[in-house]
DNA sequence: CCATATTACTTGACATATCAACTATATCTG
DNA sequence: CAGATATAGTTGATATGTCAAGTAATATGG
């Protein structure tokens, strides 16, 4: 069954290679904003917390810490985010998003859900969709256990709800 | 159906952002290539003709031009591959793959596809694959006629049976 | 409570990707 | 055939990602 491993790889590699490149250069037609950037200010504006710690950020994300930091340097330069030492542990960051922020947030949202639909649903069946996410979330899991990107689970799960 | 659809996409990103890296970090941990030289690499070793033309190459992986051509100095640089005028038409490039080249792939090959199983069929059913190929396809081919990375399709479909 | 380890993050060098000109050749049009 | 246009690919500036090493604060073990 190598075959169809092999198939499956590649065809997973082509739309990984074109499609996101393709959302992410849509995103910055529309809003001005780069496709990373995007991707922070939504996790961001969906917090139920004011602020998120940095390695938390990168761990949702899936990032490497090191590009977070730098990734979150660059829209601080911005006036996308605002990063501020925690109180408790000072090794640590907190990371909000500015009125600024939120507010290219809010209009690039439904252009992109706009992009997002021309390249998923109409062009997928729900069941094909459905399948999707099942197979992410199986790759996610696998990813997690077997090759994490940030070796440990972040210990101080309260770090969020203090501030 | 933007729920399903949001869905969709951030398990699709979520992996995309994570699976691919990790499977380049593999092959150069393995191989000493990176992800990139890889995928070239392997191309030119399945040709059926002794060379490609280099725009022909970007669009069978889905590159811009301008990526490709950089990729293939550097590649000819660290010698594996080789790249010469097209004597029908000297604006055109054939790129093929030298022996060293062919003789990297070849040991890469198999150590890479042992880390594709361990990330695929260690994973997923044989169902979900042949669902992942064909969500693959549907949404690669409306790529192609909808987003195209390099506006026209490449015109001289002869080039590489020439040589 | 001190020495050592761990953790959180930063930094800078380097590799790579993207974009917008630009060059050279080829094709088309009258 | 001359001039306009299109095509193939290059180049260099800039943005971004990755890696290894460093800094500073906290936790741990004797």
């Amino acid at each position: 069954m190598k075959e169809l491993d092999s198939k499956a790889w590649r065809a997973f590699h082509k739309i990984g290679t074109s499609l996101l490149p393709h959302l992410g250069r849509q995103i910055t037609n529309h809003s001005g904003i780069s496709g990373a950037e995007y991707v922070v200010l939504v996790a961001l504006s969906e917090l139920t917390t004011p602020n998120v710690n940095l390695n938390r950020l990168a761990q949702g994300l899936g990032w490497e810490i090191s590009r977070m930091s730098h990734q979150i340097s660059r829209m601080e330069e911005a006036g996308l985010v605002k990063k501020s030492r925690n109180t408790d542990d000072s090794r640590c960051f907190d990371v909000s998003i500015t009125a600024e922020g939120r507010k290219i947030a809010q209009a690039a949202i439904p252009l992109q859900s706009k992009e997002i639909n021309h390249c998923f649903s109409e062009v997928l069946t729900q069941a094909q969709m459905k399948s999707l996410i099942e197979i992410s979330e199986a790759i996610s899991t696998h990813m997690k256990e077997h090759h994490p990107i940030n070796k440990k689970e972040y210990r101080y799960d309260a770090v969020t709800q203090r501030s």
